[in-house]
DNA sequence: AGCACAATACACTCGTGAGTGCATATTGAT
DNA sequence: ATCAATATGCACTCACGAGTGTATTGTGCT
């Protein structure tokens, strides 16, 4: 069964996607390092060893190379709040989950091209897909916040404003963290979250 | 004395700088309109009624139009950081101070440019007065936190990562304020402060 | 063996936009 | 009145990069 047309079948689409996955790696790190535009996909190419007719094989154009790492980067996002929402726990435990890991994915390569990038980059006919990813991950941290001022477990905040604070707060680390820097993802992530829901006024009473 | 050559070299070069001027207001617009690669000088010539190559008449080439647009945008902040730090008050107030100028100068055409604009837009050359800016605002903030800490009027938070926090929020409304929106720099302002200062987890005891 | 199709390269077109050379108008100084 | 300098426009060059037409190779299928 080794050979069957099957077999062979699945395995050509699964190499053609791997191919295609290395593309968009390749060409969201140089994203990152020099900016979407000061990158050609000739250079993209030539970090591959390939040329670029052939990464016109797997997209369909420079835009679309784009969509496709800030989609792949919101994507996580979301996997991020389905999973914060399906944990146990108090709503704020849930939240801080979601923050954790929001942190975590901006500093990812997909990540950090969501982050760096904006509307201007985007063709207008991508902007509604991107426009829509966003829209998704407001709505889920609004859901997510709103769910913790019900139970008690945060103050009673303003969602909307929140929400944007959080949001601005959380993506900052894609400008400027560096792999190389001395903090790692975590300890940022750690150190930002315990920020933001403990806020800068000094506390009452600490707590335990 | 009304037409003493003095008085008019000083009028002359009051009208230069005038015209550079409204060169980079036109510009700065633009950028953010639709970003800094997007918009060619002939686009702000055009804007202007006036030719390209009057624009290289006050300005050396497109890289410099965009660093004296950032600049302007940065010492705004620096300004808002020294009268902040001039103010009477705790060290609490002198903060909240410079995160509500901060934030509205987040939301001023120069300041807008300024939080759109990454590293990757300038050149080679342009990149060290940027950072040298930049460190000088980080170090500022630093300085007023560290303060605030030491006089007891907000909580003994990690300076360093509070100051990368607060940084990332208070930059995000350059991202997405709508000037049409409903929402005023003061009323955004006002409700990111109030955010940041208080964090989300529950007030022992609410204060006056 | 031969066919069909996927994968890849090479060499090209074409548009765009930064920056410039030159010619011209305007204005203050002598 | 004339000169020098400043201000501005027009038309150009030049490089770069997105996207493509076509040829070539490789590989599974019959």
């Amino acid at each position: 069964m080794q050979n069957s047309p099957f077999r062979n079948a699945a395995q050509r689409e699964a190499d053609r996607a791997a191919k295609r996955d290395a593309v968009l790696r390749a060409a969201v790190r140089m994203f990152n390092e020099r900016g979407f535009f000061a990158t050609s996909l000739d250079d993209v190419a030539a970090s591959l060893g390939i040329s670029k007719r052939t990464i016109y094989h797997y997209l369909a154009n420079k835009d679309q190379v784009l969509l496709e790492c800030i989609t792949i980067g919101l994507e996580q996002l979301l996997e991020a709040a389905d999973e914060a929402r399906a944990e146990p726990g108090s709503g704020r435990d849930r939240l801080v989950k979601f923050l954790h890991r929001y942190v975590e994915i901006n500093m990812d390569d997909f990540g950090i091209c969501v982050s760096r990038t904006g509307e201007e980059a985007l063709s207008r006919d991508s902007l509604p897909r991107y426009r829509a990813l966003k829209k998704k991950i407001d709505v889920a941290m609004r859901q997510i916040l709103t769910e913790a001022v019900e139970d008690g477990s945060i103050g009673p905040i303003d969602v909307k404003m929140t929400a944007f604070t959080l949001a601005g707060a959380l993506n900052w680390p894609g400008r400027w963290y560096d792999p190389e820097g001395e903090l790692t993802p975590s300890q940022i992530s750690k150190a930002m979250v315990r920020v933001l829901m403990g806020g800068l006024d000094p506390r009452n009473s600490p707590d335990a």
